[in-house]
DNA sequence: AACGCCCAGGATAGCGCTATCTTAGCCGCC
DNA sequence: GGCGGCTAAGATAGCGCTATCCTGGGCGTT
């Protein structure tokens, strides 16, 4: 038997003989071979890598994502090889062309917005492409790949919660202000003027890093500024969390005075004094969609749909 | 200028002319030229891969070790494969073979403690190693390169602490029970010991992963089982906040009933009520200082001590 | 002056696979 | 029966580097 056949064999590509399949499979198993990754990609011009760029590893949110994704990829039989963006741009396009040096397999991408040269890479490459988190607003024939869930709509969504529970004056706090977090504020945004009660003066955004402490001191200034506010919208967990420790140094009354409510359901959300309101979203099933997604295209498998939308889930707790 | 020279310019192998060295640098950066991983892992039999295994991504301490190492031995121009290992030698086995395929130029492994299999597989690639977290009791010839602190002294020295704030009943709470717990066991028995006060009815030691509701509930039943406990040592801080949140909860006042006090000081614990006294482990420390050593090692440079002992910190706080 | 040594640079030969083209054999069809 | 078309297996030729050995010239030594 040639090489060459062997190497079809091991790698299930064209038609082999299912005999010679066995037989190679048998001898494989009993001489403990197993094919060298840096030859298959030399010779291939593909390596058994899966790139990730994630912008942070200081947010659960993003490692759970990196954990469920790195699981999927590894059963899947590939390698996973991270990139942090830490929210920088020309970080990002640098990391991407490293690993586009090892002629990864497919890359995960984290967000829609990209600059141009990080987009050029990606579409010379030729590498398939999955982006996690967001979905576009509008499909066309170029609609990327993406599995997330309607951003704008969580935000929505739970902000109609809040005045369902006789809330009016509802603010938002952000930090980070990354696009995800815009679009809550957009959905926020939207549900108050839908009733007439956007009021510009109760947007918080800080660009700092998301922390509980940021939270706390978030929540004391607009208690401060604003002590006719009835809720706030922290744009995520961390904050929000911060802000419901802040209350209870400050004896501030949650729900009873002020609601509270986080995004993403973190850790510790449900064990918080009060429990916390948030919306839990569905991060390691994205995860994981998006690489069984990836899979599926480096095996050249059609996709039924570029637009996977895992939806969101509002938990209702003490804090409101 | 032949190939070959044009290699070692770029490598810095040998002695090359520093003329042409120059010469090559130019020209390369001229026509963007960038050498093949594949090609050179193939040629070389090392490629620029560095291989981490850590327990679990879901531990923000683990994550703190990774984020820091993958930007140390970026900066140094590696990859980082990650490979997460559950806690499980036969995953870690599994996922260490499938590393080395990959003929990494080093390996960041996460303890001492490994099955004979992942030891021997180790040793057989000939692969620089650096351990993480621990280091080892007794040093001899064969001492492994590690980058850690002194489970067992922290524990000592927290439980010191707890011991000259006036507590005698002091109670230990584990979860997880990986070996850096047990090491922080063994450092709280000691410290009673020495002064009498040991009582091995006060050890709870649970397997499950530590979560903040795991806390909570071990707390409550330390204190229903052994009311008169008068501190509390979580043998890390997602337990030690959520049993501080399982005070509030029960209305049992921290510290004056019983003092509280965790591990590792993460993220909120200077934030909860009361804030958290704990250890500060240097785990970002550890991963860049561990990244910088191996890389050191990879290029063949002496280390001056196998062992770097990175230290602790014990950071007061009003939960004591 | 003859010798050996050292060093910069080059020639050669792979590393271990797979892309691509080729071939042999078989089948069905007019 | 001859032909084209198809399929399974093989031959060939790299992929893009670097390990290894080799060469030639400069230098110091006796």
């Amino acid at each position: 038997m040639s090489p060459i056949t062997v190497s079809r064999a091991l790698r299930g590509e064209r038609s082999v003989d299912p005999a010679l399949v066995e037989r190679v499979a048998v001898a494989s198993a009993q001489l403990g071979y197993v094919p060298d990754p840096a030859a298959r990609a030399l010779a291939s011009h593909r390596s058994n890598h899966v790139a990730i760029l994630i912008p942070l590893l200081s947010n659960a949110l993003f490692v759970d994502l990196l954990d469920a994704a790195q699981r999927t990829l590894r059963a899947s039989g590939f390698q996973t090889l991270i990139g942090v963006t830490h929210y920088d741009d020309a970080q990002e396009e640098q990391l991407l062309s490293e690993q586009l040096l090892h002629r990864p397999a497919g890359l995960l991408i984290t967000g829609l917005e990209h600059n141009a040269a990080t987009r050029a890479l990606m579409a010379q490459s030729q590498v398939p492409c999955v982006h996690l988190m967001d979905l576009p607003q509008l499909t066309d024939v170029n609609t990327p790949y993406c599995v997330g869930f309607r951003q704008t709509d969580a935000g929505a969504a739970l902000t109609r919660l809040l005045m369902a529970r006789g809330r009016r004056r509802i603010a938002f706090a952000g930090a980070q202000l990354d696009p995800r977090v815009m679009q809550r504020l957009y959905g926020w945004r939207l549900a108050l003027q839908e009733q007439g009660l956007y009021d510009p003066s109760l947007e918080w955004l800080n660009p700092a890093a998301s922390s509980l402490a940021l939270g706390g001191t978030m929540f004391e200034q607009i208690m401060r500024h604003s002590p006719l506010v009835d809720a706030i919208f922290f744009c995520n967990d961390d904050l929000a969390q911060g802000a419901l420790l802040a209350a209870l140094r400050l004896d501030i009354s949650v729900p009873k005075r002020v609601a509270i409510s986080g995004f993403n359901d973190l850790t510790g959300s449900d064990q918080m004094l009060p429990t916390l309101t948030t919306v839990r979203t569905p991060r390691a099933k994205i995860g994981e969609a998006a690489a069984t997604m990836l899979v599926g295209l480096i095996r050249g498998e059609i996709q039924p749909e570029p637009l996977v939308d895992l939806g969101f889930e509002i938990v209702e707790r003490d804090s409101t």
